[in-house]
DNA sequence: TAAGTCACG
DNA sequence: ACGTACGTGACTTAT
C-alpha cells in the first residue's frame, strides 16, 4: 500500500526506527520570540544573564566557518522557549532589524564571560562564526554534539537526528527553509518569522537533548572524563583551525608545472604503447585496453568483479608488459597534482595565504580526529616527489616549523594494556621495538637482527594493531599461509600476554557490544554479533584495534589541551597549526625554540602515567618536510 | 551518486 | 570454505 504524500514533509513525519522514542507533543510556537526592538532585546540580555544554562546558536550565510557571516543568533533558556535576533536578513522588503554590529557590542560582555555557561551543538562551528566579529566566546560549558559522539559513538550527531533519538521530536529543517541543490539560497534570504520558528527550534532542541544526555554521561566516570576532554578539544581545535597554516603557492605552482610536462610525456607514451588513446585516469578503459585488446592476465578482481587495476595489479604487470609502469606513473603524479600541488593554494585565504582545515571531532569512530577542506592529515610523505609538496608548508617571517610526534604510540599502548612483559621490557629499556620483536620471533641475538627480519617484525607489529589474521599477513609479506600463520604462532608464544588480549578483547566485545580506551571512551561494535561471518569478523578485527587507535587519540587530544594551556599561560608566540594524528605541527618564533624543543616533549610524554614511558620526538626546520 | 583508486597515521 | 589487514577524505570517471 502507497503511503500517503506528505504535504509538509520534516514537520509532521514519525521517527521511523526509534519505536521507543518517547513522543513529545509538539511545542507551542508562542513561546518564540523575535527581537526586533532594543527593549526587547535588554529584556533577553536580563534573562540569560541570571540563566545557569543558555543554549546559544547561529544562523550564517555559509557553511565555511571561516567565511560565515552571522545571520542571526538564537537563544533557550528553557525547554519549549526561544528567542531569535534577526541581524542581516536582506530580502526585498525585510523589516527592518537591529544593527548587527551594536547588537553584538551589547552582547559581547555575557558572551565572552567564562562564568555565564552556554550549550550548543557543535560550538566551535559558533566560535568560529563569533570570531569573524571579534568576539571570542567564552563559557561553552557543553556541546550535544559531543555528548552524543562519546555516548554513542556509531550513531549520526546531527541535531535532527539527536531529537528524534531521544525526544522523539522532529522539526523544520535547513531544506525546508532554503532548498536544495542548486536553487538552493542563504539564510539571509528567507522570511524572518520561519527562520525565527527554526532558529529557535534549535536552541530550544539543543536544551531539551542536553537534559536527556547529560544525565546519562554523569552516570559514568569514564564517560564524564573523555566528554570533558572533548568539550576542551574542541576549544584547542578552534585555535588550530582559526591560526591555519602558510602555504608558500609559488613552490606548488612550480611543482604543479612540472608534473603537468611529465603527465602529458606519459600520456604519449600509453597511447603509443595501446596503439590508440584512451583516458588514463579510466579504470575501466584501461581494463578494456588491457585485458580485452591486449589480453594481459587478470591478476584480482574489484569488489563488483570486475578486472582490478590497481597499483599492487600494475606492479605485477609491469614485471612483463611495458604499458603498466607508464600507467602507474601516471597515476601517482596525476594524483599528487590534482589532490595537493593544484589544489592547496586555491584554499588558501588570499588575505594571508594561510589554509584553514576543518577538523572533524565527531566522525571517526575510534576517537581520532578527521581533517577536510582541504584534508591535511593525508599529505604525502612516503615517496620523495609527494614529499616535496610538505616543502611548501612553511613559516611566516621570523619563524620555523615545528614537528612532534608520539613514537611507536600504539604499540607502547598495546604493551600496558595487555601488561605483556616481555612487550614492556622492551619499551622500559628502550629497544628499537621491532627489532626486538624480530629477535624474538627469529630466535636470534638483537645484534644478529638482519634488517629483512626487522622489515617482516615490523609488518607483523602492525599486522597485530589492526587485528590481522594468517591470510593478511601473508598476503602483506609476500609469503604463504603456512609461513605466517607460524610467524603469528612464534609471536604468541614469545608474546603472551598480547594474545591473552586479543582473546580478553574479543569476549568483552561480544559480552558487551563495546569495548573502551585506557581513558574510558567507549568503542561500539554493532556487528560483532552478526550471523554474517564476514561482518562478525571484522567486527572483532575493529574490536582489537579500537582501544589502541582510540587511547591514541585521547593522548594526543589530551597533549592538545596541555600543550595550548601552557602556551597561553606564558603567552608564548608558538601556534599550533596541525593535528596528524600522532603529530603535532607548530609554527614556532626563532626565540621559542630552544624553549619548544624540550618542553613540548616534556608536556606530550607527561599527559598520562602508563605502565611504559611515552616518548614524543621533535624536529625544527623552515618547513614540514625539513622538521621531520 | 557509486565505484575505483590512493594519500595519510 | 571463506577471503580481509584498522581508521579516515578527495579525486576522477561513469552512471
Amino acid at each position: 500500500m502507497a503511503k500517503p504524500v506528505n504535504p509538509n514533509p520534516g514537520l509532521f513525519d514519525e521517527p521511523a526506527d526509534t519505536p521507543e522514542a518517547p513522543q513529545a507533543p509538539r511545542v507551542p510556537n508562542a513561546a518564540y520570540e523575535t527581537i526586533l526592538s532594543w527593549d526587547a532585546l535588554d529584556a533577553l540580555l536580563a534573562k540569560i544573564s541570571t540563566a545557569e544554562l543558555t543554549a546559544l546558536d547561529t544562523e550564517t550565510n555559509s557553511l565555511d566557518e571561516m567565511r560565515a557571516e552571522l545571520v542571526g543568533i538564537s537563544f533557550s533558556v528553557s525547554v519549549g522557549e526561544g528567542a531569535y535576533i534577526p541581524l542581516a536578513h536582506n530580502y526585498p522588503d525585510a523589516p527592518e532589524q537591529l544593527p548587527r554590529e551594536e547588537v553584538l557590542a551589547k552582547l559581547k560582555h555575557w558572551l565572552e564571560n567564562p562564568a555565564a555557561k552556554k550549550l550548543g551543538q557543535h560550538i566551535k562551528y559558533d566560535r568560529h562564526v563569533f570570531a569573524n566579529h571579534g568576539v571570542e566566546v567564552q563559557g561553552y560549558a557543553h556541546d550535544t554534539m559531543l555528548q552524543s559522539y562519546v555516548l554513542e559513538v556509531h550513531k549520526p550527531h546531527g541535531l535532527s537526528s539527536l531529537a528524534e533519538r531521544h525526544l522523539g521530536r522532529s522539526g523544520i529543517t535547513f531544506e525546508d527553509l532554503c532548498g536544495k541543490g542548486v536553487n538552493q539560497i542563504t539564510i539571509n534570504q528567507v522570511d524572518i518569522a520561519k527562520v525565527s520558528e527554526y532558529a529557535c527550534e534549535d536552541t530550544d532542541q539543543t536544551l531539551d537533548v542536553h537534559g536527556v544526555l547529560w544525565p546519562q554521561i554523569q552516570l559514568d566516570a569514564g564517560l564524564g572524563f573523555i566528554y570533558q576532554l572533548e568539550i576542551e578539544s574542541s576549544e584547542a581545535l578552534y585555535r588550530i583551525e582559526r591560526n591555519g597554516v602558510l602555504i608558500d603557492a609559488p613552490t606548488l605552482a612550480a611543482q604543479s608545472h612540472a608534473l603537468g610536462v611529465r603527465i602529458l610525456q606519459l600520456e604519449t607514451e600509453a597511447h603509443e604503447l595501446a596503439g590508440q588513446p584512451f583516458n588514463l585516469s579510466s579504470p575501466k578503459q584501461i581494463g578494456e585496453i588491457f585485458f580485452t585488446k591486449l589480453g594481459l592476465p587478470v591478476v584480482k578482481k574489484t569488489a563488483t568483479g570486475a578486472p582490478s587495476t590497481d597499483e599492487e595489479v600494475l606492479e605485477k604487470l609491469a614485471e612483463d608488459f611495458p604499458l603498466p609502469a607508464k600507467i602507474l606513473e601516471h597515476r601517482g603524479l596525476a594524483k599528487l597534482k590534482g589532490t595537493y600541488t593544484d589544489k592547496l593554494a586555491q584554499l588558501a585565504l588570499p588575505r594571508t595565504g594561510r589554509v584553514h582545515t576543518h577538523y572533524a571531532q565527531a566522525v571517526a569512530v575510534t576517537g581520532r580526529l578527521s581533517s577536510n577542506d582541504p584534508n591535511l592529515q593525508n599529505i604525502p610523505i612516503r615517496t620523495p616527489e609527494g614529499r616535496r609538496v610538505r616543502e611548501a608548508f612553511v613559516a611566516g617571517v621570523g619563524n620555523v616549523i615545528a614537528s612532534a610526534d608520539y613514537s611507536q604510540i600504539e604499540l607502547r599502548i598495546m604493551a600496558h594494556i595487555s601488561g605483556d612483559a616481555a612487550l614492556l621490557g622492551a619499551f622500559r629499556d628502550g629497544l628499537d621495538v621491532h627489532k626486538a620483536t624480530a629477535a624474538e620471533v627469529f630466535g636470534v641475538a638483537v645484534e644478529q637482527v638482519t634488517s629483512e627480519q626487522r622489515r617482516y617484525a615490523k609488518v607483523i607489529n602492525f599486522g597485530l594493531i589492526y587485528g590481522m589474521s594468517a591470510y593478511g599477513l601473508a598476503r602483506n609479506l609476500g609469503i604463504d599461509n603456512q609461513a605466517a600463520k607460524n610467524y603469528i604462532q612464534r609471536y604468541f608464544e614469545r608474546y603472551p600476554g598480547v594474545k591473552d588480549y586479543m582473546d580478553r578483547t574479543r569476549e568483552e566485545a561480544k559480552a558487551k557490544g563495546y569495548v573502551q580506551t585506557v581513558f574510558g571512551r567507549r568503542l561500539y561494535l554493532p556487528e560483532i554479533g552478526s550471523p554474517n561471518g564476514q561482518r562478525r569478523a571484522g567486527a572483532e578485527r575493529a574490536a582489537i584495534n579500537a582501544p589502541m587507535q582510540g587511547t591514541a587519540a585521547d593522548l594526543i587530544k589530551l597533549s592538545m589541551v596541555k600543550v595550548q594551556q601552557v602556551l597561553d599561560a606564558e603567552q608564548r608566540g608558538t601556534r599550533m597549526i596541525m593535528q596528524v594524528h600522532d603529530e603535532l605541527v607548530f609554527e614556532v618564533p626563532e626565540a621559542e625554540v630552544d624553549w619548544l624543543t624540550i618542553e613540548i616533549p616534556r608536556l606530550m610524554a607527561g599527559v598520562a602515567d602508563l605502565k611504559v614511558p611515552l616518548l614524543a620526538e621533535i624536529g625544527v626546520g623552515p618547513n614540514w618536510d625539513k622538521a621531520h
